[in-house]
DNA sequence: GTCTATACCGAGATAGAC
DNA sequence: GTCTATCTCGGTATAGAC
């Protein structure tokens, strides 16, 4: 257990030097990303970030050129190690199947013990919109490296056949459940957390023509 | 192959005759599901509901008392059944295992029929606001059904013993996953995508604890 | 059943005092 | 760095003609 732990792959420790400049700005940052998780962007107000944050609304552009600049500062804060570490995992050496499963337990753990919502942000679309084009092409990339990734796995016979895009969709979707999950249950422990999310994600990729499957959906089972 | 599809659990056949009662009110639900998909509920404006139909947006109060009242009709259409479905399955014998793999099969593949994006209804979190309470009730059912169903795969050993509510945000964020690749890939079937689907998280619900993916993971694979 | 005109409100953002 | 006051815009919804 201890061994798979080990082969680490994270980035420089998570840059919360730039996350907490001032304590304001911090609080902004943590009270905004909980509401759009809530309530989605579009749909939370400034006011509504300013009175939870306890300042007046227009207090809010003193620490943020605008609205937009909030979400951009959480995309910045979510993705931008995420994607350094998922091209490094997909160019390096050996079994695909254990290199995705390190960088999910990786990916899981920053994500989850981020005091931070971010599930909405990458569920909904906001990223189609032209000023955001940014971020939409540095999460395109993060994708290539996990469908690359996939693909290696599929290729060294890791993987049952399957579409990587269909996969890489799956593997946002588990890991957004998983971030759901720890909103709804703080108690649990992120660590345990990561490990079964990881597992559940490549026993789905590994095991989907097992025959041991086939008694179970058939109601078969003998064991 | 065909035993499993033939374990028909549909209920009467999706309510397209609620659906088509005029042509204008049909075309309003499919364009605003659309937007509503790419831009969210509180993003999408009553103005380009109507642009998208080729009418006038005060037009749109003559189909639909209000704007609420186009995403409640969305409600409706894509939770009624499954709630009935969901329900007739989790009290129904038989493994736990067969009976949640038909419920998938059964769930993604209506889902994926339907002429209609809904994944955005249900990643988001619209349902919190007061006045969809209703609805939020009725998904609330749905997942209370899903739970014990899971309850009952893991007593019966066919299920790796993880939390139901954990499996149960997980079984819905992998629909989401589905629907939004038969979205961006609309030419792939849809029967074979509800059975792979459901395949995934059968392989996740009950490998999880299985030495070979422990192989797979740790990289020293025999295989 | 669709239109034009319009009421009304809440959104994001700015100006300038303290 | 936060405040009050205020501007402007775009949103939902209504009134009433055709």
């Amino acid at each position: 257990m201890a061994s798979k732990a080990d082969r680490t792959i994270g980035a420089s420790d998570q840059n919360w030097d730039q996350f907490a400049p001032n304590d304001t700005r911090r609080r902004i940052l943590m009270e905004a990303s909980a509401l759009f998780r809530r309530h989605g962007y579009q749909a939370t107000s400034t006011r509504q970030i300013a009175a939870a944050v306890g300042i007046r609304q227009p207090s809010l552009f003193h620490h943020f050129a605008n609205k937009q600049a909030i979400l951009e500062a959480l995309f910045s804060l979510s993705l931008d190690n995420a994607v350094v570490v998922a091209e490094r995992t997909a160019n390096a050496s050996g079994s695909a199947a254990a290199r995705l499963h390190d960088y999910l337990v990786w990916d899981l753990e920053t994500l989850l013990s981020l005091p931070l919502s971010l599930s909405e942000l990458y569920s909904s679309d906001i990223l189609r919109a032209p000023e955001l084009a940014h971020w939409a092409a540095k999460l395109e990339s993060l994708y290539l490296a996990l469908e690359k990734l996939v693909r290696q796995g599929i290729e060294a016979g890791e993987f049952v056949a399957t579409d990587p895009v269909l996969i890489r969709i799956l593997i946002a979707n588990v890991t957004i459940a998983h971030i759901q999950y720890a909103d709804e249950r703080p108690d649990r422990d992120p660590k345990k957390l990561a490990r079964d999310g990881a597992r559940f994600v490549l026993a789905g990729l590994s095991n989907m023509e097992s025959a041991h499957l086939d008694e179970l959906i058939s109601g078969t089972r003998s064991r």
